[in-house]
DNA sequence: CGATTTCTTGAAGCGGTTCAAAGTTGGTGG
DNA sequence: CCACCAACTTTGAACCGCTTCAAGAAATCG
């Protein structure tokens, strides 16, 4: 029908007009109808079950995305980081929990917003298809950790994943999350994670300043041998 | 725009004349529009990292949705059964490798009649978003099994949750993949899956008619106790 | 029927958990 | 500025569940 130019990155255009101008991608759209808001560590930012009543991006800050079973464990299925989104528009309720890791500022939309966006721009349906299938995927990696990898090389995976995403001031990564975040992610106990702390950095995997700061030292491949 | 009247559930209207019918939903679309095809036991229907050029939908038989790592290691991310989608329109190639545990009937669409359906047609785009969000929500619940259940319930709960999709005749469930695949999928030996049968028949948890036969017994709760 | 694959069972070894205690960090108030 | 407290991290030792390796039983197929 109506063809529509796609543009993937967006030059932060100055608009100050928000009602005709046309918003034709995700970023954009929360960059011009979001509604900004910001957490204190541990705040809950959305419940499990609850409805959801505003999806997120996240503009600076860790959060985490969890579940708690009925036996009070945790299991966090990702650490959300800026640029990221939480919550889908389609669903009633949130199928997991959100909380701040530290200070979390944020964007908000209503899911109605997004909704009709949805429907009147091809580029920003398929850009949250993408986005979907994206966060798929790395549950799916998260799956492989877990079965395929021991703790001391899950960790690692880890690591370098998060360092890709995360801000790393002078080249070392902050990591503001808890060993027993960590562990809760990673399907371990928290002295299993310290532990592998001291294996990575004795190995020279890591280099580490203090509990909370690390650099990863080139490529270290894995503890268990092929 | 158009506003459409998006029914849940279609009858079977009997559609001779393709052409001019709106199709409104996926299940329609794939009866309308699919190609039948079948395959042999251990066929691959996908490889990972190969072009998608059809997306599936499978009609009968057991399809292993499956990824290996570099080392040789499977791991396999879920059973899809009859009435299960494969493969997404907006990826380019496929994220993971899908092969038929036994023999396998399905139809196919290629990804562009998919893609031209979710321009036209708003109900058939939110349907997609919503069973890849149900697959996101699967692959999460995996999560929480691998992480914090032990071998014995974690083959409980995969019965349990089989036992929904499976056709069962005779009360008994159908398990037409071998202990390694269910190793595969619940990240343990093929060793300990067997072992794990048997101390489930041995509580009563589950009975059994041959090795690939199961029905749970009521409400047995999980072995580690709370 | 023999040949191959799949399943079951046993025994030893190891990785991670559990429980316990000491060390470290950061924040608060005297 | 230092003392104190709470939260978090590190380290140690015993224990347990799963893996590994190995052998035998059962099922499947030409």
């Amino acid at each position: 029908m109506h063809p529509t130019t796609c543009t993937g990155t967006t030059a932060a255009v100055p608009f100050k007009v928000l009602s005709i101008v046309r918003v034709t991608t995700v970023e954009e759209l929360f960059d011009v109808r979001g509604t900004p808001c910001s957490f204190a560590r541990n705040n809950t930012i959305a419940s499990e079950e609850a409805p959801i009543e505003r999806v997120y991006r996240i503009e600076s800050g860790i959060v985490r995305c969890c579940s708690y079973t009925e036996d009070g464990l945790r299991q966090i299925f990702a650490f959300a980081g800026p640029g990221d989104l939480i919550g889908f528009p389609d669903l009633d309720v949130w199928h997991f929990t959100a909380e701040a890791v530290g200070p979390v500022t944020a964007r908000f939309l209503k899911p109605e917003t997004l909704d009709a966006a949805l429907l009147s721009e091809h580029c920003i349906a398929k850009a949250l298809r993408r986005h979907c299938i994206g966060q798929f995927e790395r549950r799916e990696r998260h799956l492989i950790w877990l079965s395929h990898l021991q703790s001391e090389d899950r960790l690692l995976a880890f690591l370098e994943d998060f360092g890709e995403v995360a801000t790393s001031e002078g080249s070392f990564v902050n990591l503001p999350m808890t060993r027993q975040d960590l562990g809760d992610h990673l399907g371990m106990t928290l002295e299993t994670v310290s532990r592998c702390f001291g294996c990575l950095k004795r190995r020279g995997a890591i280099e580490m300043d203090g509990a909370n700061r690390y650099r990863l030292r080139g490529q270290q491949g894995r503890a268990t041998a092929a």
